[in-house]
DNA sequence: TGTTTATGCCGAC
DNA sequence: TCGGCCTAAACAC
């Protein structure tokens, strides 16, 4: 899915595509499975978005002041597009096809969650709620973050797992996804990747901490990965995010999906890429599927 | 034309 | 640990 900085980015989006606006209900595509009931309020509301890790969630407020919060899981690739009430219908139809939350304005426009493969979801929270089973925010609950990967790593069960494989786990890296291992680890050089967490060193351990802030801030400033499934919010609006830099995100990814960089599946199915320095420090276990050592 | 691949996550063995 | 959920772009032939 979108990671940390898609996820912000689309967060943002939304917030600001929905300033001055007020909405009356909201309706959902015949295709989408997702049952959440979509009743919000007999008044109309208002809308704004939070993000923490890979988690967004809507925030509406009625006009009296009643809140309710629905959260919103990207999936591989959600994002959020804006539909005008006077969209030519091309458009409008484009958009629809895999527009599967629609939250609509008293103008007759439309805010839409739009998510081509439909593995996003959506439900309602508590107020304030995030998902108990995922961590802190890298970036924004930055200390938080780092506090409890410190002071836990070396006793919690969790951090048994290979440095490879724990990056991958929300309960302690929310936010973090497929690219932005792969970039964090490539930029703590002497860290084997097949290595179990908890053997780190402390100061091993502070770098990736440190690394799980710096990339996801690199990547929200360069606008987003732009890879194939996820685009940035997008839609008849004209925003800053549409235009991407793309050559600048280009440079600063140095080995995800890179030609010099050596690949292989992980435990996950997911394809971890890495420099090729560590191709022998890699199990014999992940020399069976696919894979690609680079020289 | 057919096959592989993709930023995620869940649930069944 | 593994398959399943989905679509469409990119690749292989």
């Amino acid at each position: 899915m979108p990671e940390h900085a898609e996820v912000k980015i689309t967060s943002e989006f939304v917030s600001k595509i929905s300033m001055n606006r007020e909405f009356t209900h909201m309706t959902k595509s015949d295709v989408s499975k997702v049952k959440t009931d979509l009743n919000t309020f007999d008044e109309p509301f208002i809308v704004k978005s939070e993000a923490r890790g890979k988690e967004m969630k809507l925030v509406l407020e009625s006009k009296s002041g009643s809140k309710r919060e629905l959260m919103v899981f990207l999936g591989m690739s959600g994002t959020f597009v804006n539909i005008r009430k006077n969209s030519p219908d091309d458009v409008r139809n484009k958009f629809l096809k895999h527009g599967h939350l629609r939250i609509h304005d008293t103008e007759g426009n439309m805010l839409v969650f739009y998510d081509v493969r439909r593995f996003g979801k959506w439900k309602w929270v508590e107020n304030g709620e995030w998902s108990g089973n995922r961590g802190n925010d890298p970036v924004s609950e930055h200390n938080d973050f780092k506090n409890e990967i410190l002071s836990k790593y070396k006793d919690h069960k969790d951090f048994k797992s290979l440095v490879v494989h724990i990056l991958m786990n929300q309960r302690w890296f929310n936010g973090i996804g497929n690219y932005l291992r792969s970039e964090i680890l490539y930029r703590v050089p002497d860290v084997d990747p097949w290595t179990p967490f908890n053997q780190l060193s402390e100061n091993q351990v502070l770098n990736i901490i440190q690394q799980c802030y710096e990339c996801p801030v690199a990547a929200y400033n360069l606008q987003g990965g732009q890879f194939r499934d996820w685009k940035n919010p997008f839609g008849e609006t004209k925003t800053n995010y549409a235009k991407v830099n793309e050559e600048t995100m280009h440079e600063w990814r140095k080995i995800y999906g890179v030609k010099t960089s050596s690949y292989i599946t992980d435990g996950t199915k997911r394809r971890f890429w890495f420099d090729p320095k560590w191709n022998s420090a890699v199990p014999e276990k992940y020399r069976k599927g696919k894979f690609l050592l680079k020289e």
